[in-house]
DNA sequence: TAAGCCATAAATTTCGATATTTTGTTGAAC
DNA sequence: GTTCAACAAAATATCGAAATTTATGGCTTA
């Protein structure tokens, strides 16, 4: 776990802290698109987001180049950028190829990882664990710590996958999924017995059983999947 | 084939023409890097690349950033720009992952696949394979044509799969492994009987056999990698 | 209704100012 | 003589503001 670079909390790729101010925006803006705060397909007028994030236009424009890359944004020619749409289509596509790479990256690191990968994983699942009690319980401001915890426990699951590619493929496909669950309901997975599947994959992983291990992690997405599928949907008839 | 937004030749994503300077930086350098013009690891300085590419520093940083998101390029803090560095690690794993997801997406694409799309890997087949026996005489200068021709076929394959996300992750795999195959051998490819392996996949294709499809493509996938591999020794062995 | 035109809004870019890193030099300590 | 720290100078990256270019929406006219 040696990691002069690692990730910074939620998502965000790159250094651990901005050290420039297109870094800090391309922070912020980050986490408000994959947290719903930007609404999915709207404009971001570049004059307009100047001051909702304090910075000129050219770190701007960088942070938001940088999130057309991650697949956060578009852009187009002469007109600008705009929030990434979602869709139930993109949806599906997302989980179906989701359910690839993380099977694929949850084998390689079973079979790999040593004491240091159990280790990491017994504890990211034990944080987990911790605030979903307490999330249980009173229905807390606990849920960005929740949704901070979550995401580690499954990067710790792959973590020692030996495979930069597939992690960082990894990475961006459970963003992607990341905002179609915050916007179909802003709890969803913590009320969802949740915790059950997390600690059946957890068990399987630990005890090396890679076929059990692959088809919980596929369960678990499919899940995830029904709920944000029923979730639009209705979204959708309420709007009809 | 209605694609009011398809490639542009090369890998570039994005609009067919670039509307904008930074586009058309983006572009170029991308060609650039991808074509090792500009060498792996190097630094990438800022006046420097303003005079190469003639832009002003906006349009040149805001390139960059999005060559950052393709990682084809890698920021630090306030220390500039590089070309994503290779390593024969990294080579292996891109193999490693480019195989799930090639495969994977060709399967999809045998199965889904209408007349349209077998007619267009029969056109970018054909295409390929004339380029070929025209490099295979005289050692032409058509070699830029035949790295886009045989880019066009390899995307044609998957066409059909009806996953942007496959077809994303697919691409960027690809230019990664191109970046390593022309550092280490400007022709290879060409030179090898890399037509005998294409044709058999596509006769596995268009005659629906996807487990054989699959197979071939693994096969001339590693195929390609044992070349490159045997390049990148070569050369270490030269510099030590 | 549809094409042309103007005014406004917005995106893009240039350019110079500012902040940071890198390089080179000096001098003191060992 | 070598190593190291402190410092200054140069190189470089980053940023902000205003000029420029392009799109947009409303209005007129045919």
């Amino acid at each position: 776990m040696s990691d002069e670079q690692a990730e910074g909390g939620n998502g965000t790729k790159g250094a651990i802290v901005a050290k420039t101010l297109a870094d800090h925006a391309y922070q912020r803006i980050r986490r408000d698109i994959v947290a719903g705060k930007l609404a999915p397909g709207s404009k971001l007028r570049l004059e307009a987001l100047t001051k909702r994030y304090d910075v000129g236009m050219s770190p701007l424009r960088e942070a938001l180049a940088r999130l057309v890359g991650d697949a956060l944004a578009v852009i187009e020619g002469q007109r600008g950028f705009w929030v990434a749409p979602l869709s139930i289509a993109e949806f599906e596509d997302i989980t179906r190829v989701r359910g690839l790479i993380e099977t694929e990256a949850m084998q390689l690191s079973i079979e790999q990882g040593g004491p240091d990968w159990e280790a990491a994983v017994r504890v990211s699942y034990e944080d987990l664990s911790k605030l979903e009690r307490k999330l249980k319980k009173k229905s807390d401001d606990a849920l960005p710590a929740w949704e901070d915890a979550n995401r580690r426990f499954h990067e710790a699951l792959v973590a020692a996958c030996g495979s930069p590619w597939l992690i960082r493929f990894r990475s961006m496909l459970y963003d992607q999924s990341e905002r179609y669950r915050r916007i179909s309901l802003i709890r969803s997975a913590a009320d969802r017995c949740v915790h059950d599947e997390h600690e059946a994959i957890v068990e399987a992983a630990l005890s090396r059983q890679v076929l059990k291990a692959c088809r919980l992690t596929e369960l678990h997405l499919r899940r995830t999947a029904d709920v944000v599928r029923e979730a639009l949907a209705a979204e959708q008839r309420k709007r009809a």
